[in-house]
RNA sequence: GCCGUCGUAGCUCAGCCUGGUAGAGCAUCCGCCUGUUAAGCGGAGGGUCAACGGUUCAAACCCGUUCGACGGCGCCA
């Protein structure tokens, strides 16, 4: 048994082989009938003859739709006329499964498309997203061993509402309320003391009404801390990270890329260092372009896409002001009016694909912050314990896979970067 | 939460403005076809026009309400 992808070579040219997947698109003239046949690795035109095969397999071959389970047997054949260029000359077509008349045609709409996701998932262009995305976890999962990451498992049930309560999914917890994690961050601060450096791949989930093509219920979240790192070493590990992530992709699947309009050679030309874009710089860009922003003015998808839709390299925005970002950064000694973070955009206008910072190790001041966002410290307390018994300066990261995957395969809505979308509007199928 | 667009055959749509009793292509089924590229030719079946209410002699079409989907903003990764 070979895979589409054997197959189709010169080497097999006039040899028997076997070849079994699924019917892709078929077309009948009588006398023969034109299967193309599509597997993990491809598709290949098969060409079943009658005459060349038993009566029942040419009836067979008449009768299998589109999606039907096959086994085709036959000799390979070089040949101007098929696509690809090559074929299997059919000997024999046994069948597996009969499909019925497929449901997704030559025209479809985004909501069919979502309605037989279970079935969508079967085409081309999902195939090829979900091999990048893998090859992507590949490339990030060998840079964190490479450089003595320890991957960590934390909870995705948690028991407290930290951080803005109403972005949280509520799940029954036995006779109490708990919690669906948005993030595995300050698990993960947990760790660094013992652990020094973990990262973790969860699920995040996000309450958020949210309804536009960056956003999901459900993504899959990388998330990294490190101890004794600072917020400049922080970037440093992730246009690394990334890097590798990218340059992994562009190793395991230059043709699925291809095939999703994404030039290899942009990917592989992106290299450290990424450039860093002060918040304020950011600012005086933006007016330059004619946009009416300020100080203090947060950067919505408006602003990311004109500061990076020109770009074919990711860029960080750095030290953003207080207000805008979370009461865990670490104030900037150079401008206490912002803190020590980073934001990194993708190029092309895709936009914030990782949120990073160093954290605050002052618990004074924390407690201040919370107390003027009105949160209560009672939730806070295990995290801020971690301050009372041998603090350490330390940064992390937290990227959603689903939005690296939407840029590289150059995808016009987050959805397509997962399987099994979850948004506002929909948890079926 | 806000702004916008759309619901007609299994699918993609036309018809709606200007009311008069339902159309096309693809898919399905039946024929024909030994080099097709989501082929071609002939035939057949297939519809509570999203739901409810109103106007009218008459509503897919005009008006209202509800439901659903999609596009975008905000929030974020």
């Amino acid at each position: 048994m070979l895979s589409v992808k054997q197959a189709l070579s010169k080497d097999q040219v006039g040899k028997i082989v076997q070849v079994r997947g699924w019917i892709y698109r078929t077309r009948s003239s009588g006398g023969i009938v034109f299967a193309v046949l599509r597997d993990v690795s491809g598709i290949i035109q098969t060409t079943v003859k009658k005459g060349a095969v038993s009566e029942k397999d040419f009836d067979d071959a008449q009768k299998a739709g589109i999606e039907s389970s096959v086994m085709i047997e036959g000799e390979v054949a070089e040949d101007k006329r098929a696509p690809g260029g090559y074929e299997i000359r059919a000997t024999k077509f046994q069948v597996y499964g009969f499909s019925d008349g497929f449901p997704i045609t030559e025209y479809q709409s985004t909501e069919l498309l979502l309605d037989l996701r279970h079935l969508w998932i079967r085409s081309r262009e999902q195939t090829a997203v979900a091999k990048v995305k893998a090859s992507l976890l590949r490339g990030a999962r060998e840079w964190f061993h490479d450089n003595e990451y320890v991957e960590v498992t934390p909870p995705i049930i948690t028991g407290v509402a930290a951080e803005e309560s109403t972005t949280l999914f509520q799940v029954k917890y036995f006779d109490r309320i708990a919690y669906l994690s948005q993030s595995a961050q300050f698990y993960l601060e947990s760790l660094i003391y013992s652990l020094d450096k973990v990262y973790s791949l969860t699920p995040s989930f996000r309450a958020e009404k949210s309804r536009t093509p960056r956003h999901l219920a459900e993504y899959w979240h990388l998330e990294m801390e490190a101890a004794w790192l600072e917020n400049e070493d922080n970037m440093k590990v992730q246009e690394q990270l990334i890097t590798s992530m990218l340059h992994n992709a562009v190793k395991e699947c230059p043709e699925e890329l291809t095939f999703m309009k994404r030039d290899p050679a942009t990917l592989k030309k992106i290299e450290p260092p990424f450039e860093r874009m002060n918040y304020q710089e950011a600012m005086e860009t933006l007016q330059k372009k004619g946009l009416d922003v300020s100080w203090g003015s947060d950067l919505g998808a408006i602003e990311e896409r004109a500061l990076t839709q020109d770009r074919l390299v990711p860029m960080f925005v750095v030290n953003y002001p207080k207000e805008l970002k979370p009461f865990y950064m670490k104030e900037n000694p150079e401008d206490t009016r912002t803190y020590k973070n980073s934001d990194l955009l993708a190029p092309e206008g895709y936009g914030e694909i990782v949120g990073g910072s160093e954290r605050e190790t002052d618990n004074e001041l924390m407690l201040e912050r919370l107390r003027d966002k009105g949160e209560s410290i009672e939730n806070y307390k295990w995290y801020l314990d971690l301050r009372k018994y041998g603090s350490v300066p330390h940064s992390g990261f937290g990227l959603g896979l689903e939005r690296i995957v939407t840029w590289v395969c150059k995808l016009d809505h987050i959805r397509d970067s997962i399987p099994y979308p979850r948004t506002v509007a929909r948890v079926y199928p």
